[in-house]
DNA sequence: GTCTATAAAAGGATAGAC
DNA sequence: GTCTATCCTTTTATAGAC
C-alpha cells in the first residue's frame, strides 16, 4: 500500500485536486449527454462546473470544440474497456458466454447508452466524431471477436468461414431488442435473469450455426438447404 | 369508381391541393429530422413551408406540439408498412427470407433512419413519443413474427418454444452492425449483395437454431451442451 | 487565469391589421 | 386564416478589471 502520513497530515486538498479544466470537462459531459447538444448552454456547463463562463471560453474555443473534446475523451476510455478475450484454446461455449456478458454490461450501461444517444443525435453535425466512436467501440469489439473466432476456427473448435461476419452477427444478436429499448429510454427494468436468458439463447444459437461437426452446412451466404 | 365530371372539368387546382397545414407538416418533418429538435427554429419551418410564422402558430400550439404531430403522423404510417406475413404453412425458409428482405429495406430506408435518430435524440424530452414509436414499429414487427413463428411451431415446421424471444433474436441479427452504422451515418454504400449475404446468413442461423429435427437442443435459456 | 458585465444575435411566441 | 412587425428571453461570445 502507499505509505501513510508520517506524523499528521497538515491539510489536504481533495484527493484528486480537480483542475478547472477537469471540472469543465466533467460538467460538459454530464450536461451534453443529459440534454443533448442543441439544448445545452455554455451557462449551464459553467454553472455545473462552478466556474464563470469566461473561464470555459479560456479553456475551449467554443461549444463545438468542447463537445468534440468530451466525445473524444470517452472514445479513448472505450478503447481500454472493450472486452478482449485471451485467445484461449479452451471451450468456446464458456469463452463466448463470458464475452457476451461483459459486452452486454458495457453497451447497456446507462452512461454508455446516453453517450451513444448523443453521438447518434449529432452525427450530422459531427460526422468525424461518429466515425471515431464507431472505430473505438463497435469496430474494435468486432475485430477482437473476429480474431478470437479465427483462432478457434484454425484449432478446429468451431467452423467460422467468415470471422468478421460472424462476429457482427454475434454482437447484433446480443444487442437486439434490448439495446433498442434502452436507446429509446423504455423500461430499463429488465431483470438480470432476462439478460442471462438472452445470453444463453445467443450463445447456443451461435454455436449451432458454427458447430464444426455440422460444417457441411455453409453459412457463407450461398444458398443451401438445412439438411 | 367515383363518378367522373359530367361535362368537362372547369379548372383544377394541383392534383393534391396542398393545404397550408400539410405544407407546414411536411416542412416540419424535413427540418426536424435533418437538424434535430434543438436546432430547428420555427422560422426555418415557416420559411420552408412558404408561410409566415404566425400561420404556423395558428395551426399548432407551439414547437413541441408540432414535433409531436409529425412523430405521431409517421407512427401511423409505420403501422401500415410493417411487414405482415400471411401465416403460410409453406416452407419456412422462403417465408423468412422474404420477411427479412422487407424488414431490412424498411429499417434501413434513409427516411426511417433519420426518423429513428430524432426519436432517440428526444426520448428524454418526449418519452411518450418514444414509446408510441416503439409500439407502432419494432414491437408490432416482433409481435407479427412471433405469431407467424407460433403457427409454424404448431404445424411442426419449426421448433419455437418462445416465439417472442426468437422473433427478437431474428430482427436483432438482421439489424446488427449494419443498422448501427446507418444510425451513425457511416457509409450507406453497402451493396445489395452485402445485404443479401446478411439475409442468407441470418435465415440459415435462425433455421439451424429452430430446426424441428434437432428440437432436443433446447434454446429456452437453460444451459444445454451442443451435442 | 478568473471574474463581472455586456454586446450582438437568434429564437419562441404574440399583437394587430387585413 | 394570413401576414408584417414586435416583444422578451435565452444564448454565444467578448471586454475589461483584478
Amino acid at each position: 500500500m502507499a505509505k501513510r502520513a508520517q506524523v499528521r497530515e497538515p491539510r489536504r486538498p481533495p484527493l484528486v485536486p480537480p483542475t478547472k479544466q477537469q471540472a469543465i470537462l466533467a460538467a460538459a459531459h454530464r450536461v451534453f449527454v443529459e440534454r443533448g447538444y442543441g439544448d445545452t448552454s455554455m451557462d449551464a456547463i459553467a454553472n455545473l462546473a462552478g466556474v464563470s463562463k469566461q473561464t470555459v471560453y479560456s479553456h475551449f474555443n467554443g461549444k463545438e470544440a468542447l463537445f468534440s473534446a468530451i466525445i473524444k475523451e470517452r472514445c479513448a476510455q472505450l478503447l481500454e474497456f472493450i472486452p478482449v478475450e485471451a485467445a484461449t484454446a479452451a471451450e468456446p461455449e464458456e469463452t463466448l458466454r463470458g464475452l457476451a456478458r461483459r459486452y452486454l454490461s458495457l453497451v447497456l450501461a446507462p452512461g454508455n447508452i446516453e453517450y451513444f444517444r448523443v453521438v447518434i443525435a449529432e452525427c450530422g453535425r459531427f460526422p468525424e466524431l461518429a466515425e471515431a466512436f464507431y472505430r473505438a467501440g463497435p469496430l474494435q469489439a468486432t475485430n477482437n471477436l473476429a480474431t478470437l473466432l479465427a483462432g478457434m476456427s484454425r484449432n478446429g473448435l468451431l467452423s467460422v468461414p467468415d470471422p468478421e461476419a460472424s462476429a457482427r452477427l454475434f454482437f447484433g444478436m446480443l444487442r437486439g431488442d434490448l439495446w433498442m429499448r434502452r436507446l429509446l429510454a423504455l423500461g430499463a427494468e429488465e431483470s438480470n435473469e432476462t439478460v442471462d436468458r438472452l445470453v444463453e439463447q445467443v450463445v447456443k444459437t451461435f454455436l449451432l450455426a458454427h458447430c464444426p461437426t455440422r460444417s457441411h452446412i455453409k453459412l457463407d451466404g450461398t444458398r443451401a438447404s438445412v439438411d
